[in-house]
Order: structure tokens, then sequence, then C-alpha cells
DNA sequence: TTTCTTTTTTGATCAAAATCAAAAGCTTCG
DNA sequence: CGAAGCTTTTGATTTTGATCAAAAAAGAAA
């Protein structure tokens, strides 16, 4: 027998949204062939859109073109926005909050990644019309482009710029991946944590509070261990001078961390 | 204190290959100036080439523009080809044999993933033009066939066919690295054996004799375990009807094997 | 063939991390 | 406020899987 207990480190039960989302989309495609030359947003909202580099460098006719069809929606926190394995109807970009996707196998579920404004996920299913691998859900309240696949589509065959844009989203999404799993089969639980938590710095000034922008459940699954295993690891680091007050941490002795945590480019920079 | 013994799973001891790349990057370099468009290659070598998918929908001027300056070289195994953190100079391509891509932190290494003919690796880096994240080995004696970073940026900015093949690729492989990771964040060591071996055995008919592509020590680190581990995977697999005989396995009753594996496409399905 | 080296297997032990259980903190909401 | 429902923490226990050691098996080279 090879298991008795059925489960194994950083998953987290199953559960499912209270939101519905099918309405949406449902009316997406309905009006889409009435006017398709009609995007459903307000001005100050395309004007924002226009100037994401995703789309910086088309000309305004094509922008136009592309947003046609599209809706930016504000979600309240915990709505699940697209579910693994359905066919990739739109390219979602995060404008506002933060939008976390998952995957799950058996009774396991894991958090593959955090996705910020202003970034696009799940690209990768949209260009090759293939079903999505992973699911998606708000961590907070959010505001969400979708732009149907369709015009995604259909401006890459068209403009080449906005093509070059797209390679270059794809090569940034691959190579974050990668990193992620260096990270995850190279490295302990205790030590995947003190390099996020050095990144986590990197943006402030070291020594300061620093204010964890995800909770620590989601964290612990992110980092690919138990909650419980999490907070042992904060533990454990107490002894490299991270101080813990509820959602806050505060680096005492950066230098310490930073020689157990050994962070290296190649897997901790996200420029690099 | 955290760590006493400093080394953890699926991890293998770096050692050095023998042979040595630099002349050949240095002649690559020099050649270049000199006779910009003429390839390095046989032309049955070069008419193989055009036939990949990466290139069947390019005029043939681009190709061989493409082509100007490229390298096809057999190498023998266990040859690195390039290590992680290099500048991307070359896009590689696998023509004949296999390559072994992984990385290494600390004195731990792992099996990322393993390239087959006809596969480009490394895209990413070459795209961003940023350093490799992955280094990578032959696994058998191999053709390597290497296009200039140049080339393929310059070919990318102006022809749109080509930058929608790229596209196509980047996108398959940031899909591939998904579901490898979702195998590593979700699956247990012999959740991940079993699934291993009803892909591999996916090609073949199901209860035949099939032959692993790849050294157990190889194995053992690109699913993310010791080799004494995948050892003990393969014994406790003795009850769903594998049978191990060197290199070669038989799925006795895969039915049974299935069962535990529960295999599911958005993981293991190398098409979806 | 014999020798040397590397890979694979097996056994014993240890460490990392999951699970189970329960208490302690936080939020939310009537 | 207080109850209900989370999340987080802490403790005890178990499991998975790494490490160490050494034997066996398989290749490679002399």
């Amino acid at each position: 027998m090879v298991f008795s207990t059925g489960s194994i480190l950083h998953t987290r039960t199953c559960h499912d949204a209270d939101f519905d989302l099918t309405l949406i989309k449902r009316k997406a495609n309905c009006d889409k062939a009435a006017r398709e030359h009609e995007s459903l947003m307000r001005h100050e909202d395309r004007d924002q859109i226009k100037k994401l580099s995703l789309f910086r460098d088309m000309p305004e006719a094509a922008i136009d073109r592309l947003l046609a069809g599209c809706y930016l929606q504000r979600f309240p926190a915990h709505v699940v926005l697209i579910s693994e394995g359905e066919p990739a109807d739109f390219l979602h970009i995060v404008i506002e909050g933060g939008v976390e996707l998952f995957s799950t196998w058996r009774d396991r579920e894991t958090t593959m990644s955090i996705a910020r404004p202003v970034s696009t996920f799940i690209l990768a299913a949209v260009i090759k019309d293939a079903p999505y691998l992973m699911s998606a859900r708000t961590l907070q309240p959010s505001s969400i482009l979708m732009i149907p696949s369709g015009n995604i589509r259909a401006m890459m065959a068209e403009d080449r710029v906005f093509g070059a844009a797209m390679v270059n989203e794809l090569s940034a999404s691959f190579r974050e991946v990668v990193k992620s799993q260096k990270n995850v089969k190279l490295r302990s639980g205790v030590e995947r944590l003190a390099n996020y938590l050095l990144q986590l710095s990197e943006t402030h000034d070291r020594c300061a509070e620093i204010e964890l922008p995800i909770e620590k459940k989601t964290l612990a699954s992110l980092l690919g261990m138990s909650p419980e295993n999490l907070s042992r690891a904060f533990a454990s680091l107490k002894a490299y001078g991270v101080v813990v007050n509820g959602g806050s941490v505060t680096l005492t002795q950066p230098g310490d961390l930073e020689r157990l945590a050994k962070p290296n480019n190649l897997i901790d920079d996200p420029q690099s």
C-alpha cells in the first residue's frame, strides 16, 4: 500500500465561490454580435488601459478594435473568475486588486502564482485556444479587464507590434514559472520563506516593517507547504531576526537572514 | 536551527563536463562577421531543418537568412551545452538525441525537463535577451542546431509568420512548465512515477514492455526525488503490476495503476 | 577477461513536513 | 456585545522522503 492518508503537503481544501460568472459570460457572447465595435466600459477606464505596456505601442485604432466587446468588471473578494479545464474565452488582465492562480487535483489544491496589477494571466491558453491549466480567484475586491480571445488572436494575426508584445509577455511568464519551479524543487520550506521575505523587503527599505500582501494560508500554498508548517517556518526564522506581528513582518537582521536564504538572481529576481 | 544536513530531496551532485564549448562559440562569433549569409552546415541537414514546424511556413529566403551563421553540431553524451546565468547567445534546437535541462542552487541540482527532437529550448531567454535560467547537457550523442540569438530577434521583427510560430512555441513551453509544477506541487513521488509510467506507455500498447528513455538517476531528479526514493517508489508500484527489469518496465495491470495514478489531462497530457 | 567506475538497490536512520487535535486570535454579523 | 466562522498557532504524532552506508549490478576501459 502506498498511501494510508490521502493527502500531501501544501494543499488546501477546495471551496466553491458564491458568485456566478456564467451570466457575465453569456452576456458577453450575446452582446458581441450586436455591437461589435463598441466597448463596454467607461472612457476613463479606456484611457487607463491604453497606457498598459501590452498596448502602449499599438495604434489607437487597433486598440479600439481590440477592446471591442471587452468587459472591465469589478468583482468582490474570493470570486472564482475561471476554472481550470474550461475553454479560454477571455484574456484576463488584473487592473486593480489581486488574483490567485491555483490548481487542484483530487482533493488537493495549490497556489501557483499571484497576479497583481497590471498583468495578464492565462495568456498561453488564450493563444493556444486550449483549456485553462489553472483556476483563478480574486484575493480582494478587484477590477478585471476581460478581452475576448478572438480579439487577441485576430490582433496577433494582424499587428506585428502586438505580436511582439505578446511574445514578450509570454517569455516573461515562462521564465517566471521556471524560476518558481526551481524554487520548489531546490529549496526547503524554510529557505523558500526566507527568500520570499527578502524579496518582499527589496521594494521597501530593509529593516522596515513590511506587510504580507496575502493571507498566511495563501502564502503557505504559494510556497508549497501546509499552513501549520508555514507558522513553524516563521518560528524558526525568529533566530534570524524575523519578527512577526500578525500580518506584518520586520527583518531585524537582514544580513543573517540573507546568509541563510542565499538568494539567487536566477530564482528570486523578478527582472532577470 | 533550521538545518543540520544541508540537503533536500531530488538533488544530485554537480559534475562538470569535459567538453569545451568555448571554442565553438568563439568560432561562431568570428565567422559570423566574415560570412554572414553562409550557413555552416551540410545541405541535407538544411533540408531537414526547413521541415521543422517552427520554420515550415516561412518563405525560403527568410529561412536562409535565419540559418546564416548557424551551427549544426554533433556532441557526445554528457556535454554541457549551456550553463545557467550565461547570456543567451544561441537558440538551441535538438535535432537528434536528447538534452537534459537542469538547474542548480548551492550544492543541489535538479532536472527541470528533457528536450527531445525536434524542439527548441531556452527560447524565452533568447527572446528576452536575458541570462539562461537553466543549464543544458546532452543525455546521449546528439545533434544540436544553434541559431545566433540576433538572427531570431531580427526575424521576429521582420516576419509575422515567424513571430506567430514563436508565440506558439512559447505558449506550449509555458503550459508545459505549468503542468510540471502542478505535478510537483500536487502529487507525491509515487504518484508522479505512476503517472510518468502511464504517460510513457501511452505511445506504445498498454501492457507492452517499455524502455525507460533516461537513466533512473535522471528520472529521479526529473520527478523531484532522490534515486533511492525512486527505487522504492518502483518497489511500491509492484503491487500495482509494475514489473521492472533493468531499464525496461512492464505494466501488467494498467487498470490498477491508473486507479492509483488518477491521471489528469491538465497535468499529464502533453497536447492539452 | 579483469579491473575500475558508476548506477541501482537495499537496509537503517534521521529530518522535514504532513496530519490530527485543539486552543487562541481575528472578523463578521446579527 | 456575543456567537459563529474563519485563520493562525501550538503540540503530539505519523508519514514521506532524504541521508548514510554498503552491497549488488551494470558498464566502460585496460
